[in-house]
DNA sequence: CATTTCACCTGGTGGC
DNA sequence: TGCCACCAGGTGAAAT
């Protein structure tokens, strides 16, 4: 489900119902557990611990916790593809897969609901400074130098070179696939062959695209969520994306899907080159 | 290394 | 109504 501008949206919501709460107790689920961290091990460093702030990195979300003599652990959530981060008054219904349940001093709790489970769960202790830096680059704070650099002598398609999250931290199958379309580049496009107009272009595209996502509160395609359980509306902003068959909202072409990466692809074969 | 493929899961949808 | 194939916002391990 959730890219970038889904995780600003949940991470701005869920920062503003809960920052400055306490956590008194957790209870995590057994099973397949979706942890990285031992469950034992990250109840324990967030039990007791107050929440000071809630943000996003690439996307993950990363709880800011306070510090004592044993450290300063940082929570770091990742939705995968169906994963919610709730914030509910105790007496609401549990939902269906929920996997871990922070229970705060204020009585509410922050639940995290996944049902496929690819989302993940994670302790980190910060390091000097630093703290969780993610895997890449932000999209929307990055240089047109130092975006066109991140393809250079790339041989994949420019489609995959924007899914990878080692480059660009954020970007997933709908908003790669949106930002290509208004470039109007074709995802199979080999990476490094981009002209530096057309890397200009993609840059602009994909820092537009994802700031008006952030704006509509993200896409709702089928059951994504903010922190209240609101959903958002860029879908409404598609032009290609699941639209697959349809005419081009621009010149009408049937726009085509393919299978690229293993992710579904969709560009318009006539505006996109 | 860079790149590609596939497994990991559950649930919704559309065809028959 | 039921069954089944196919598709879905992501990633990381394994293979090439």
């Amino acid at each position: 489900m959730p890219e970038l501008p889904e995780v600003e949206t949940v991470a701005n919501g869920v920062d503003q119902r809960v920052r400055g709460d306490v956590i008194e107790s957790v209870w995590l689920g057994s099973k397949p557990e979706p942890f990285k961290t031992g469950a034992a091990e990250m109840a324990d460093a967030l039990t007791g611990r107050r929440i000071e702030r809630v943000y996003r990195v690439g996307k993950h979300i990363v709880f800011d916790l306070s510090v004592d003599e044993g450290g300063e652990p940082q929570w770091i959530v990742h939705l995968g593809m169906t994963g919610r981060l709730l914030v509910s008054a105790a007496s609401v219904a549990l939902p269906a897969h929920t996997h871990a349940i922070l229970r705060l001093a204020s009585g509410r709790e922050v639940r995290f609901v996944d049902p496929r489970r690819f989302g993940r769960l994670a302790i980190q202790w910060r390091a000097a400074e630093s703290g969780f830096q993610g895997t890449g680059r932000e999209p929307l704070t990055i240089s047109i130098e130092e975006f066109t650099k991140l393809f250079r002598g790339r041989k994949t398609s420019i489609k995959a070179a924007l899914l990878n999250q080692k480059l660009l931290q954020g970007v997933g199958n709908i908003y790669a696939d949106e930002s290509l379309f208004r470039a109007g580049i074709r995802p199979t496009r080999r990476a490094g062959r981009l002209t530096r107009e057309q890397s200009g272009r993609l840059h602009g595209a994909v820092q537009e695209v994802l700031k008006h996502a952030i704006q509509l509160g993200g896409s709702s395609v089928s059951d994504y969520v903010d922190a209240d359980g609101v959903k958002g509306f860029f879908q409404l902003e598609h032009r290609v994306y699941l639209r697959g068959g349809e005419p081009c909202l621009v010149c009408g072409t049937a726009i085509r899907r393919m299978v690229l990466g293993g992710r579904g692809t969709h560009y318009c074969p006539t505006c996109q080159k």
